[in-house]
DNA sequence: ATGATGTGTAACCCTTAGGTTACTCAAATA
DNA sequence: TATTTGAGTAACCTAAGGGTTACACATCAT
């Protein structure tokens, strides 16, 4: 199987988001959080290792128990890539700036 | 078929981050964006709906020629959704620090 | 009017995604 | 030691994703 480590991926999934939501209130066991969910253990299991792989959530072990928590590095790569977009709105606006400038200036 | 217009979704591919990528640069038309990758045009077009319908950009027709250039929309409620996580971060600092002042008091 | 060009869409194919059940195994408990 | 409990994984199924080619159609150019 063909690990998957791309975190844009990982949140694409509705559930997995969700997991996350649930993980910002404070960490949990892989049962805990299928326990909120109306799917299977296994899938939950699945959606965690995605998680974990994308390196959205850290997993501690603690006997035979899984503890999950958010991870800053997984956020962190998609807030980066978001924020090359930000020169552009910043240009959008310039030139919404200079077209109203020369409006003036023709009045 | 099942438009799905979350922007999420819409970010996991590769490929069309790509093509925001290449509009943060300049607006471009269906076959420009074509050009520029090793996929056929029909496939773009795909692509480009999927962008479309996620609110990631905005389409201004132009004779037979449709010009594609970024939305803020989209990007703006994936970036809402990962703010919702700051707190979490935060709060995780405080307690760091928390911990810090009560190791120096003990000194 | 004719032909070239830009684009959308339908039909199809193969791969990936996401779910299930059944199984295994290690850790906790009686 | 025997049993329960938490969790990973394999095998499987169906639906969705992403690609292709072939076609339709409107717009521009001749």
């Amino acid at each position: 199987m063909r690990t998957n480590t791309d975190p844009f991926h990982a949140l694409a999934d509705p559930g997995r988001r969700a997991i996350l939501m649930m993980l910002s209130r404070d960490k949990q066991s892989i049962n805990t959080i299928a326990g909120n969910f109306d799917i299977s253990r296994p899938a939950i299991s699945k959606h965690v290792k995605i998680l974990h792989e994308a390196g959205l959530i850290l997993i501690k072990d603690s006997g035979r128990e899984r503890y999950c928590e958010l991870n800053l590095d997984g956020f962190e790569e998609v807030k980066k890539w978001l924020n090359f977009f930000d020169k552009f709105w910043k240009t959008k606006l310039q030139n919404l700036e200079d077209l109203l400038n020369q409006q003036y200036k023709s009045e």
